[in-house]
DNA sequence: CCTTGACCTTCCCATCATTGGAACCCCCAT
DNA sequence: ATGGGGGTTCCAATGATGGGAAGGTCAAGG
């Protein structure tokens, strides 16, 4: 098949099946005499792969281990392991640093009126303080 | 005062403020006789709003309106208001999002033996169903 | 006075994953 | 044979930031 419709077939844009095979994540496609990329139910299976890959937020880089393991028949559950749990503790991490900031905007939200006065105790946290001289008056 | 200085007491780098102004999200600064931008109190208190805005993860559009609104003495709190709300929404989905793919890879990470075993959940779960060709024997 | 080192300037490149477009080629159906 | 809907490559852009090169400037010290 066509990358068009093996793309389709995997959930993903034809572009980033060439950016993939482009960066090597993916070997190069066979080609028709005319240079089309013909795809197999096989590639595929790897293209949804990534893309399901993707989905859990696993960086390409990660991604690429997560192939190579995949590969390998003989691979030790616990390196796959390993790899997840990495990833879980990232997304953690990230999940509390965006936590903090909606945290202190809604404590910040809570006590502006959101009305129609100039008043806002957002604006003067963000400012840190007296207002600047283009306050002054 | 030279950029470096300013920079240093905005807590942000030099190279961010060359970029704030090459933006447009900051005025210009004033140069001397060799073209060394100078800075006075007043844009630092500019530059450390910014810092400021970014830690609480507002995008640089966003900041450009928020500078707007405090310039702004005639300003509705409203009007910042609905801007925090609308960036805490972002924020909460954002959180949700990172958070599903989270939970789904601790659910997966949890059944897995972690040995030394190549039986891996993890892998059968991206993989979506019966392995492809390159796993038959 | 001249050197040295720290600072400044502009400009280009890289990140990460993805999208968009231009220019061109190919295949199939009408 | 023609038109439309594929495919191909290459280049550019996104957002916010860092890195570095090449060259100008300033202040302190020999």
């Amino acid at each position: 098949m066509n990358i068009g419709t093996a793309a389709k077939a995997a959930g993903i844009s034809a572009k980033m099946v060439r950016y993939y095979e482009s960066i090597g994540l993916i070997d190069p496609a066979v080609r028709t005499e005319a240079g089309y990329r013909v795809y197999s139910d096989n590639d595929v299976h790897m293209l949804r792969f990534i893309r399901r890959s993707r989905d859990l937020g696993f960086s390409i880089e990660q991604i690429g281990k997560l192939i190579a393991l995949w590969k390998d028949r003989s691979r030790a559950s616990a390196e796959v392991k390993a790899l997840a749990v990495e990833h879980i503790a990232e997304l953690r991490a990230k999940i509390e640093e965006l936590d903090a900031m909606a945290r202190t905007l809604e404590h910040l939200a809570a006590n502006c009126h959101g009305d129609g006065r100039p008043d806002c105790p957002i604006l003067e946290d963000i400012a840190g303080g007296p207002a600047p001289d283009c306050h002054k008056h």
